[in-house]
DNA sequence: TCCGTTCGGTTAACACGTCAACCAGCCGGT
DNA sequence: ACCGGCTGGTTGACGTGTTAACCGAACGGA
């Protein structure tokens, strides 16, 4: 197999973007853990029950909004209970299902993480960025995301033994 | 604290870019592992080492080229090790030292999964954007990492109102 | 009704990353 | 030569993500 590489430009582009990914990703977990104790995922979580009815989705729903995989989600909530964020009862309509509440203190926190998150992603993307560089970025990650959930519906592509 | 909340826009292109850089990093990392038995951290961990002279490399300038953290890079090299991937042998001019060289077998496996890897960047990114898109993807990268690096070196960190 | 299948969720085992502590070797000033 | 600080590297404890196995409840035919 040999493989077309990579032009300048193209690895340009490629490096660029592992590496904003990288110190990105970093410097939003660093942040949020230190000044309010809680990890990137702590905060999508909180932020998606605080925007829940009630505060309370059931699990695979809170699941299916994040795009974590059960096992993972479960663990993380087992933490997220013991730390007193969340509360797991019983779904009453369906004796297998959880239902997933967010305490006040976990409202409390995420009111407090979310304007300084907030504040992170201007200081750090948003406020460096012309409004041409903000639409084009929203195009490229729209079209990957697409791409991508294309390959992940047709694996038959890079999976030959795929029966469809 | 009222933060400027993020207008339409702006929420379009954080999101868009947050999601890509899930899906994009899900799908590198599984492709690799399914087809070579590597981890992204394998992979350019054996990048770096087969591009060095002899292919070997003292472990802190293998931990610079990576940006990781010494406990980081000795726990993953231990791993690798155990695999018959890397050799460790202690330095001859700095008794504190470790060589870290990359395997024959090292070799093999970055030697097949490099162009396997390559095609799946072309696949999943390059080759659905324009040379526009990619240069404007290359300008914002460098220009988030310089902010990021520049933030780094602020100790006022915590001074958000910081303009550069 | 009964039985196989799917669904929602938990658990155990393992790979991985971070932090803090630690150790030995080097280095610089005195 | 000595001593304190720095450097290169390892280790242990812990939080986190993945896989696979598992369980009970719901569902959907015969």
């Amino acid at each position: 197999m040999a493989a077309r590489w990579l032009d300048q430009r193209e690895e340009r582009a490629w490096r660029s973007l592992m590496k904003m990914q990288d110190s990105l990703s970093e410097f939003i977990e660093r942040q949020l853990r230190n000044r309010c104790g809680l990890s990137h995922a702590d905060y999508q979580t909180l932020a998606h029950l605080s925007e829940a009815p009630d505060g309370r989705l059931r699990s695979f729903e809170l699941g299916a909004l994040l795009h974590w995989e059960k096992s993972r989600l479960s663990q993380h909530l087992g933490r997220m209970q013991n730390r007193g964020l969340v509360s797991r009862t019983r779904c009453l309509t369906d004796q297998r299902g959880a239902v997933i509440a967010i305490t006040p203190e976990g409202r409390d926190l995420i009111a407090a993480a979310a304007p300084q998150h907030l504040t992170d992603v201007r200081d750090v993307l948003i406020d460096h960025l012309t409004a041409t560089e903000l639409e084009m970025l929203a195009t490229i990650g729209d079209k990957v995301h697409e791409r991508l959930a294309a390959l992940q519906r047709e694996p038959s592509i890079h999976d030959p033994t795929a029966t469809t």
